[in-house]
DNA sequence: ATATAGTGTGTAATTTTTACACTAAGTAAT
DNA sequence: ATTACTTAGTGTAAAAATTACACACTATAT
């Protein structure tokens, strides 16, 4: 419930995770601050949220401006309040995870003046990060372990056309195991919920492999339906 | 990434729902509101975050204000922040859900000034909701249906020792289906987390049930296995 | 022609899930 | 003490899902 408005000191902001795969590895996009506090410190791209955005529109905005792209998959997912968690004073986060397919570099456009540079980072490495954006990340790779269970969002990490060992590496890489190959096949093909193409793989050195389409009018009908890893 | 801190003009709440349980219904604690806007509706109990206070502390402390109670299993689950989900102003409010083993209903303070009464209302028949409150109960009621199939949240809105019967009972109520008795009992007992007491139900006109009692050890042990629903 | 590297496929054993109905135990009323 | 009533407590067989496991095929590069 709320009341009278009082106006109060309590800042408002939006972090990122974004998460990145470039068919090998899975990265997250990280500036590297420019100002005080935590200047030269690696962190996790952020804004304040303006008076008339709503947070969704909030977060897209922030990755079209890191990135140049949109209409990508994001979701809110924890807000971190620790009254001590920024030391200049009450700021409270929203965080968001996005989930984006890398091909080539070319979607960073220059960083704003607050970042030197951003850059995608593998997350098997990652440098130390400002503020509390380590218990940020943690709690957004978690929630993608979770949700990837369930949900078919690994498609959004993968081109539009993919091959079903493409998809089983993304799967791999965020629950963190190695899945048998033709157990995940009989599996996910089992869902109902991929297209098979008449095309094939292109570019590489050996038998080229199927390529497939998330259909999501197929997954529509699922509703309801569990779906588990 | 927050840089520096301006000075502005949003206000930040927390709005609670608050299950309970009391043997035989789901409930949510409502308040009446006697104030402007949306005075004489329903609406979920909620306040201000205090400026020393993390989230967590200050739900507590609502839910405290509200019932007296204290060491309630509660937890955050979304963020609302349309910029007209407040008529006099932006209000961004984090969402909160607790679960409340209801016996008695001694549990029931005097409320704050701000609302005639808080009552109890089964969530079979509610009412209509001040702001964008229904939103925020749909969504908790999602949350805790999507928890409970692989958390042992039942169990908070349980007695301390309960019968297998009434853990039954509160997976139907909030799964919204029945379950096979046989088979709930297989399975819940398979995860090994009940300890079975020597003492049974009492005050009851019929052949009175085992008591049991939730077993935090042996569940700390199932860390990272899957209980699932 | 041959080496290489990843694709694509089936089955049997095991485990999990589902569907299903009767007897036992305690209380209340007579 | 008999009876009626109400819920507790239990097992099994069939079906479905999961797991473990290995080899032949195909495209390319040399």
């Amino acid at each position: 419930m709320e009341q009278i408005l009082p106006h109060l000191d309590s800042v408002f902001s939006i972090d990122c995770v974004l998460f990145g795969f470039d068919g090998k590895e899975l990265k997250i996009l990280l500036i590297e601050r420019n100002e005080e506090p935590f200047k030269d410190w690696w962190a996790l791209p952020g804004n304040i949220v303006g008076p008339d955005e709503s947070l969704d529109q909030s977060a897209s905005r922030i990755l079209y401006e890191l990135t140049g792209l949109r209409g990508i998959f994001m979701e809110q997912y924890y807000a971190f309040g620790d009254p001590n968690r920024h030391p200049q004073g009450r700021v409270i986060t929203l965080a968001y995870y996005a989930l984006i397919r890398l091909g080539g570099d070319k979607e960073l456009r220059p960083v704003s003046n607050y970042a030197k540079r951003a850059n995608w980072l593998p997350i098997t490495d990652l440098p130390r990060l400002a503020f509390d954006h380590q218990k940020i990340y943690d709690k957004g790779l978690e929630k993608i372990k979770r949700r990837i269970k369930h949900q078919p969002i690994a498609f959004e990490l993968l081109p539009e056309k993919f091959t079903l060992t493409q998809l089983q590496h993304v799967y791999e890489l965020i629950i963190g195991k190695k899945l048998d190959k033709r157990n995940f096949r009989k599996k996910i093909l089992g869902f109902g919920v991929l297209k098979e193409l008449d095309e094939k793989q292109k570019g590489v050195s050996y038998r080229a492999a199927t390529l497939y389409r998330f259909d999501k009018r197929k997954y529509a009908k699922l509703f309801g339906k569990e779906i588990s890893f």
